[in-house]
DNA sequence: CCTTCTTGTTTATTTTATAAACCTATTTAC
DNA sequence: GTAAATAGGTTTATAAAATAAACAAGAAGG
């Protein structure tokens, strides 16, 4: 098979990693992503908006225990997008068919 | 499993297909790389050097029917970096172990 | 010769990623 | 009750990277 491009919003070490943790999950506030990427919270906030911005994820804020509080869900076109990166990048890989 | 970093140097759509590419066979010349990879002629030959300084491939210039020739391959720090990239990305695919 | 093609490299421009600084509100300590 | 620290983020500035456009040097063709 071709290498297919790979969507750029998801090449990135970053939201890739946002998206892999929403992929399980009904949704995920800030913090949650924010330990278990060990990112920045400026560069946390900045991905998250660009997947928002995509359309990718969807992020409601609200209030909890009086503090600010942002979670994030994976759009159908989010998951979408992720499956049909997973599968051009295992190209690349070596791990896709031929 | 955490997310462990990706290295940035595999860790990009042109420099991947490369390496992908030199993983299968002894050496491929640069055409042959411009083809597969349907890169511009600037951006292969900035990444082929990119991989050259980092050690990742060993570059041998020759002259072929008259013509320069660029031949590349894989070096084992190069194939030992691939295939720890290929661990570390299936952890952000899902596909890897837990 | 002189024009065009081959095989690349170098330079310049645009994107992108990341970190540093900032902001608003809340809690805690005095 | 007010000063300092903490929580939860956002915005801005800087550094790095990717890509494309321009250039070069020799080969081939007319």
């Amino acid at each position: 098979m071709a290498f297919a491009p790979l969507d750029p919003l998801l090449h990135n070490q970053l939201r890739l990693a946002i998206v892999s943790l929403l992929v399980g999950v009904d949704s995920a506030d800030f913090n949650f992503l924010l330990e278990k990427t060990s990112a920045t919270r400026g560069n946390l906030s900045v991905q998250i908006t660009k997947l928002k911005d995509a359309g990718y994820v969807t992020v409601k804020k609200t209030f909890k225990d009086n503090y600010p509080n942002t979670s994030c869900s994976l759009s159908a076109k989010g998951l979408k997008a992720f499956e049909a990166y997973v599968k051009a990048i295992k190209v690349y890989l070596g791990t896709g068919e031929d």
